[in-house]
DNA sequence: CCTTATTTAAAACGACCGTTTAATTAAGGT
DNA sequence: ACCTTAATTAAACGGTCGTTTTAAATAAGG
């Protein structure tokens, strides 16, 4: 028979399920609960609140996404000469799919929380995540300033987040475009294979010669 | 003296301030005429409901936008022979400025209204856009496939989402990444240099070759 | 077996939401 | 002046939210 799934466990794999479909604050603890099959009161009992919750969801795939994205890192720093922007773009892809191991769909769950997560309480994450990895995501930006010499740090701080937008929006309202590029397609788009079309574009955007400006 | 703004006006005001901020469904019709100083009931006795409020703030940019937009495809399609990407991404700016005739900062305001709109109530803006702006879309559409003859449309069509994502996370989160870039870099980058900024961004990415798929 | 601590269950709390009702005031036409 | 219509006001409604409280069930230890 199936391991019987403690309360704590029931409520966080309900909580990942509605949070990524439909947010966090869009979710209540009464959809999650009932999803669940446990009481209302035990998420504050376990948890303390919902918040507590939300940063508990999040941080078991932080948990695992970052140090794996770190060890990618360093083994592209081993010939750090010839790493282009596509190598250090493709370093996300391993810890991504390493997210399966916390859950079947991890890797689509993480980025839909993410999306949220930032659209949402906008600087709390940000904040939680420079905190406890911000080594790691200096390090990624170094890689990536070091891949493009000739375009100066503040352009690639914003093509970085224009990145981050455009796969986060992706992800977001990946359902919805999904729908409408197979109505108006007719095959359909895995999510996935969303992601694998999100790095050319992604790459040559980073890359992109800067205009000139007359100074 | 100033003019007196009608209820209904300064029900708008104040709601495209507050929505701008907060989003839609974060804010309030007690804030919204709290802000405007009027009474609570006039919302639903001018507007009939939240939802159309909504509509109705939304509708006030995408009248001044979208036939301005039209006008530059038309302007662009003369000769159609030598279009790029960046002459069919240019074509949104004058648009875009041409909203501070219904706002000093309408353009701020009307992309972040966008942003929220997309990632909140997803499918009911997109529907509201499509019917009353299809063709104006579909223009831009082709546009760009005729700048790009050699990306399938599909990829395409996934690569203007992405944009779109990145220019909306940019400007939601805009104040934040200029206050992060400003310490980081030291001098401070304007709300307008940062649409510059996307431009090449976002054409590069459109334009990028396709990766060679085994089929 | 009884006592004690832990976990679950159910109900209620206070707060805020969008919306509606009913009463009052202002405005416009004849 | 009057009457009719429009606009504003204050109050309340039903509902959902996160959280807390209260009581019951369960488990553990001497």
């Amino acid at each position: 028979m199936a391991k019987a799934l403690r309360t704590q466990d029931k409520i966080i794999v309900a909580a990942e399920k509605l949070f990524s479909e439909h947010g966090f604050e869009q979710t209540s603890l009464r959809q999650i609960t009932s999803e669940a099959e446990v009481n209302l009161a035990s998420v504050n009992y376990h948890f303390g609140s919902k918040k507590a919750l939300i940063q508990a969801v999040m941080a078991r795939y932080q948990s695992v996404f970052m140090p794996a994205l770190a060890e990618q890192l360093y083994q592209l720093q081993k010939n750090p000469e010839q790493v282009s922007t596509e190598d250090v773009l493709a370093c996300v892809m391993q810890p991504m799919i390493a997210l399966r191991q916390v859950r079947v769909d991890g890797p689509v769950i993480y980025l839909r929380l993410l999306g949220y997560a930032y659209s949402e309480i906008q600087g709390h994450l940000r904040k939680f995540t420079m905190t406890n990895y911000g080594e790691i995501v200096h390090e990624f930006f170094q890689l990536i300033q070091q891949a493009n010499p000739n375009v100066c740090p503040k352009t690639l701080f914003w093509r970085l987040h224009f990145s981050l937008g455009a796969m986060l929006f992706a992800q977001t309202s990946s359902q919805a475009l999904r729908e409408i590029a197979a109505a108006d397609f007719g095959e359909e788009t895995q999510a996935e294979e969303t992601l694998l079309k999100l790095l050319p574009f992604v790459a040559a955007g980073i890359s992109a010669a800067e205009p000139d400006v007359e100074s």
